[in-house]
DNA sequence: TGGATATTTCAGTTCCTTCTGAAATATCCG
DNA sequence: CGGATATTTCAGAAGGAACTGAAATATCCA
């Protein structure tokens, strides 16, 4: 697929930020590539536009396929596998954070109530010591919780949550000040 | 500094986290010890603790005061630098978020921006396609401008507000259900 | 001032992830 | 079936970030 110059820096700049969050770059890259394109794209289309392996697409995409980021989607008449990705940017972020959620976050909820009870028992543990660490176990749990009651909610009304909250500290931050 | 089994697993753990989230992994792993300890702890004690080279904890230690994350503190009669860190969870959170914003989201707001204006003007660049990036501007702008509204609430406050969009989210629930 | 202690800098090494190209496998269709 | 096309797998290469140790620098105090 040709790029604008435009498409190209955006599809580099989104790479980059990929790479800063742990995301692998030729993964960033595909998906900000299927993001732009108008029409699903086949694997090898992608490799010559981004100018990587083709295998290395394929396993990209395997990848993005995973995190429910790319769609495997079939041409009339065309027997490679195209592939295609959500559109909308609040159902994107949103399966995101779901994700690094399941695979990060709660696991590390496990590991430190772990830590917390472990440490709880063990007399060389200082008192504050585990009190920090049941802070940290607490603060997540806290944004978790609050993820999970939001997650469901569709775009437009999460919109609206959020300029409420910003509503509210502006009340709140006048009232402070 | 000795570490319990508990206290060893927390600061391992974390430096793993880091990492997946594009940390580097001694940073991450400093930082976790310095919340835990219960004083402040010199350079030294930190390479020992970590069994990681002195040279490394001194880079890391300018890393995490350039992130805001570390104080240097000097204690009576010792000549050698201290460090600690702050052990609000909250406050740390948010320091993180507000640095990752000033030096990611930020610079990247500034490209989409240009990258829009660009593909706006060049007629090879397709209609949607120039939609489709503004809506992600858009979207992290959205998502800027409530940061910056709620990062200066106290803690607590944020919480409630936290709370508070927990039941909003019910109430549409059970709306929606 | 000079020796001792503490810290930083940096060139080179190590380690790990990512990427490639070739081969293997799968799938399609005449 | 068999040739053509498409996809995946994987061993090795490349590249880059992180780490080390040694040397340089800074700081302190007797």
């Amino acid at each position: 697929m040709d790029l604008t110059r435009a498409m190209e820096r955006y599809v580099v700049h989104w790479g980059e930020m990929g790479a800063r969050w742990g995301v692998n770059r030729s993964v960033a890259q595909i998906h900000a590539l299927l993001f732009l394109a108008s029409r699903p794209l086949t694997a090898e289309e992608i490799a010559e536009t981004l100018s990587i392996a083709r295998s290395n697409v394929s396993t990209s995409l395997k990848e993005l396929q995973g995190w429910g980021l790319a769609n495997m989607v079939h041409v009339l008449g065309d027997r490679r596998d195209h592939f295609e990705t959500e559109k909308d940017v609040w159902k994107i972020a949103l399966t995101i954070v779901q994700q690094r959620k399941a695979r990060e976050i709660d696991p590390t909820l496990g590991t430190l109530a772990q830590c917390v009870t472990e440490a709880k028992e063990d007399p060389a543990t200082a008192r504050d010591v585990v009190e920090r660490m049941a802070s940290v176990l607490n603060f997540l749990e806290t944004v978790s919780v609050w993820y999970d009651q939001v997650k469901d909610l569709p775009p437009p009304v999460l919109m609206k949550l959020v300029k409420l909250g910003a509503r509210v500290a502006r009340f709140v931050g006048r009232r402070r000040s």
